[in-house]
DNA sequence: TCTCGATCTGTTAGTAACTACCAGCACGGT
DNA sequence: ACCGTGCTGGTAGTTACTAACAGATCGAGA
């Protein structure tokens, strides 16, 4: 609840000309309620649950492929399911029970063009990206403790989220009007030359 | 000037533990003229002059190498020029004049392990990875707005970028101990299996 | 030599993110 | 009825950073 309101201030007005007070009093709790939550004011913005979802797919694809395949591959996947989050509740006759909440798509895009244009975010979000790595890493590693092996893995997990980077950039600049995992894979195979759908 | 003192001071008592106002101190200088060379405190640990290097070697090489090779290779080169630096000035008689800075290699490990226990300069790092990033696309692209070329060059410009930021990471975690140039070479060989010695 | 202008520097006062510490308050189980 | 436990709120402080203004330094030119 706190974050959707901060979420609408920030786009109302901007990160910047949002202070954590307003969030906290547009949210009816003190600002020691909002830290309590939200550690950052740049975690109301950031927040999310994308790490385990794609730690447990990346884990489930065939032990056999290439790294960079089972990573891509997974990140294609897990993002077509994310986007299309949005359709399932709006079908050709939108009739649905119209929940309030807006479709994970069009929230993805509100974070990206926050972090667009606030320097802060963006460099927060890329330090999160080192958290999907660790956990992509995890998922794949399981105890092997092999030290050049982690070391590919690694080397996998960051080209791929970066590659998936510049597409999520693309896209926010293109209004979302692009199909998402189809530029991420597109993204993948100018860097790998392989093929992620 | 201010910024040696602030290397010096982050590295004995810790980046959070020291206030801009002991740098300004320690440099005899005022804080304000402290924020007027480096806006933020983080730009005193991540303040460098390698994007234009990077830049003009990588327009250098032959044009007619794939794109990540291209710039991979010009990585591997400016690194290895870089942690060089160290030796030209240190034969094996050392009754060099001996500046007192300390080699760009020792430098650099010192930033390194800043970044690795300060989450915010961690974040502010990889942020100015994407200003490299734009100076690598810039020297490559000249002027033709060709979208889908620029798309290309920014994926793989980013993907060498996250390669060579693991091989940082593993050499600031050996201590240095390791080559940089031939550990980041690796990273990209494991990437995309291809040769950037 | 004097003056002008520009750049660098310092002071003051303020904002906003964040922390430490303490105190109340609701709630569920024994 | 009682007691811990976790959520919440208030207070006071630290610190990064900004705005607006004033003085110092210094080279160029009359």
């Amino acid at each position: 609840m706190i974050q959707s309101h901060a979420m609408r201030l920030f786009i109302e007005h901007g990160y910047d000309a949002t202070t954590v007070d307003h969030v906290a009093r547009a949210s009816g709790v003190s600002p020691m309620t909002v830290y309590r939550h939200f550690p950052t004011k740049e975690d109301l913005v950031l927040h999310d649950q994308y790490d385990p979802l794609i730690a447990a797919r990346v884990a489930a694809r065939p032990a056999d492929e290439p790294l960079v395949r089972r990573i891509g591959r997974t990140l294609v996947e897990t993002t077509r399911a994310l986007v299309e989050t949005t359709r399932t509740a709006a079908g050709p006759t939108d009739d649905a029970p119209a929940t309030r909440e807006p479709p994970e798509k069009d929230l993805l895009l509100a974070r990206l063009r926050l972090m667009i244009d606030t320097p802060a975010l963006r460099a927060r979000h890329l330090d999160g990206q080192f958290a999907t790595q660790k956990a992509i890493v995890d998922a794949l590693l399981g105890d092997a403790p092999d030290p050049e092996a982690e070391f590919r893995t690694w080397v996998a997990a960051s080209t791929c989220l970066a590659a998936m980077h510049v597409a999520l950039m693309r896209w926010a600049q293109e209004d979302g009007r692009t199909d998402l995992p189809a530029l991420i894979a597109a993204a993948l195979h100018a860097a790998f030359d392989d093929d992620f759908t």
